[in-house]
DNA sequence: CTTGACCCCGTAGTAACTACAGACCTTATA
DNA sequence: TATAAGGTCTGTAGTTACTACGGGGTCAAG
């Protein structure tokens, strides 16, 4: 097969292909071989490496903790339980979130519904951000 | 009282000084007038302005959105229908927000559940990330 | 041989701050 | 009055994870 340029690989990784230079940039993605006219040169490997970061990034994971996971996954390196420890303070990241969100969600709908009450003498959405103490 | 200085009325909105400043720069805030040695003096509607950001900033609106919703809240513009539009966008996107990290979290407790299992040959998490079908 | 699609690099822009550096000013204490 | 601590000034750069651009070189098809 040809040899796989940059463009193929963003597609076949679906990983836009300025992001693929830039992972390169930073260090997340090792340095490829280059063609005679200079142009980067990526094996099967990079694809698989490439999908992975995407995956993770998809998940949520942070650049620093993508190459964490990296690390981790090496051969030789089958460390489950630091992965675990990652994972888990990930989720636990996600869960906090989520209860922050809801809590907004709360407050917003409940100014919202206060909207379409009829005792609004003026914007209950103002009200509660220019008070100290929204309802 | 003594002129508020950048300082007390950081404390008083609960805003780091540094942005208050920032504020300023890209015309969130009004400019002060100035002392004579040049320091910024602020007044009681500064410190309102600046909280009413603040509370505006801890329920998710953008800047660009508290923007519109400060415009809106000028007198004579009593738009609660624009308000209303404005926090009804943002409300869904929360909840657009929450249901992707909900999805998130299932995915994340269910790897984490399966490293817990016994029949685990090798990591689950790793295993999630570097297959193109995960569970 | 030309056209269009691809690739190169370096830089700058995005959101919303935060953190300096180096200078000046004010206030409290000795 | 001197000095030391702490507050303020400006402008610039760093943060995260990209995305977009400009000005050029390269490659494959017709």
């Amino acid at each position: 097969m040809r040899p796989l340029t940059i463009g193929t690989l963003a597609k076949a990784s679906r990983v836009h292909l300025e992001t693929v230079r830039y992972y390169e940039r930073i260090g997340l993605m090792p340095k490829p071989s280059r063609t005679a006219s200079n142009y980067r040169n990526f094996g099967p490997e990079h694809v698989e490496r490439l999908s992975f970061i995407r995956r993770a990034r998809e998940i949520g994971f942070s650049i620093r903790e993508i190459r964490e996971l990296l690390a981790l996954a090496e051969p030789g390196r089958a460390s489950c339980a630091e992965v675990q420890t990652l994972t888990t303070v990930h989720l636990s990241e996600v869960r906090a979130k989520i209860a922050d969100l809801r809590k907004l969600e709360t407050i917003l709908a409940g100014a919202l519904e206060r909207c379409l009450g009829e005792s609004a003498p003026a914007c209950p959405v103002l009200d509660m951000l220019a008070s100290p103490r929204p309802s």
